[in-house]
DNA sequence: AAAAAAGGCAACCGCCCCTAT
DNA sequence: CATAGGGGCGGTTGCCTTTTT
């Protein structure tokens, strides 16, 4: 039944992170590596529980996080995805790398969410269970725009990479020296230094120039931009009938290009820190989902495309799910 | 211009799973 | 085999920002 608190409540500083710390924890960590929570805040000195180090690591400073605006193939594939999958964010952080479960979860629940009511609402006047509509909503359109598909690869600046570059500051000044010495790097609070954080990415991103707020437009509908942007990730399903064809023949022959969308990394490798668990650790969970999606039993392609999710366990799982995207745009 | 409401997101909490002992 | 503890996950909270009234 659950466990008490991973740490002692008193000492323990909570709320936003300052740069100070994630300098401090960023810098152990490539000293270190990550792991071994518990003896990170006993080693840096950070009053911070084991929990909040490892929170604050994987969902915001560890390597090749991609943050800011989500692209229509990652909404796409997030909504497929949670509609097979349900709530698993890990899982489905599996096939996004560059995504954190946490920053898919909020995505979901302050974008997605409304988008594919707004689109049930507008489709059927008596809406149903939200997982019947996602999935109908991920399924059943025809349309094969592909708009934005390679918006995919656009490039984010890494969290970490400002934070590397706050180390570099940090390390030529003198160390201990007050903010003003480092206040070119340095900002004076959390929210500040969070803001420049994210506009620092978004201004990396501007290329993209997908807009996630466009409902700013108003009215009951989404706007046809945004439809499509969402119906982009539509195809998926004929990507997946050939996938599981041409898997059921030979196995891996379809791995082709060695292509990764915008090098899902590295990093994740080294650093032992696994954004989320390995497609195949779902298996058991693959009983579940079937138990929970048996009004999908009788929708052949999302059975094949789940039978092949669970079952395929090749390690470069996320990857080829990754290629198998960039080849969803030619079609 | 000010106040209220809504939106967005980082972080926390509690439970569960896995592994080392 | 049983147990304790670390790590992971999903749900939720609360603060800050943006939009609306």
């Amino acid at each position: 039944m659950g466990r008490p608190p991973c740490c002692d409540k008193v000492g323990i500083k909570k709320g936003p992170w300052t740069p100070e710390e994630d300098i401090i924890l960023v810098s152990y960590i490539q000293q270190h590596g990550a792991g071994n929570w518990r003896s990170v805040p006993t080693n840096t000195g950070l009053l911070r529980c084991s929990k909040s180090c490892r929170l604050r690591w994987t969902n915001y400073l560890r390597p090749g996080i991609k943050r800011g605006n989500f692209t229509p193939h990652e909404e796409g594939m997030i909504i497929h995805l949670q509609a097979l999958l349900g709530n698993k964010w890990a899982a489905i952080a599996s096939y996004l790398p560059q995504r954190t479960d946490n920053d898919i979860k909020n995505y979901w629940n302050t974008h997605l969410k409304k988008k594919l009511n707004k689109f049930q609402s507008a489709l059927d006047p008596h809406p149903s269970i939200e997982r019947k509509s996602s999935l109908e909503f991920a399924s059943t359109s025809s349309s094969t725009s592909a708009v934005g598909l390679n918006q995919a690869s656009s490039t984010y600046a890494s969290s970490t990479e400002n934070i590397s570059r706050l180390l570099q500051g940090w390390m030529r000044s003198s160390p201990k020296t007050t903010n003003d010495n480092n206040s070119s790097l340095l900002l004076k609070d959390t929210s500040q230094y969070q803001k420049w954080d994210q506009n620092t990415s978004l201004d990396a991103d501007s290329s993209a120039g997908y807009k996630p707020k466009a409902e700013q437009e108003g009215g009951n509908l989404i706007s046809h931009e945004e439809f499509e942007s969402i119906l982009s990730f539509a195809n998926i399903n004929n990507v997946v009938w050939d996938k599981s064809t041409c898997e059921s023949t030979s196995k891996g022959a379809c791995q082709d290009s060695g292509n990764d969308d915008d090098g899902d990394d590295d990093d994740d490798g080294d650093d032992k820190v696994n954004v989320a668990m390995a497609p195949e650790n779902y298996k058991k969970q693959k009983v579940d989902h079937h138990n929970n999606n048996n009004n999908n039993k009788n929708n052949q392609p999302l059975s094949f495309l789940e039978k092949w999710l669970f079952d395929e366990s090749s390690s470069g799982q996320a990857e080829e799910m990754n290629q198998m995207m960039e080849l969803s745009s030619v079609f």
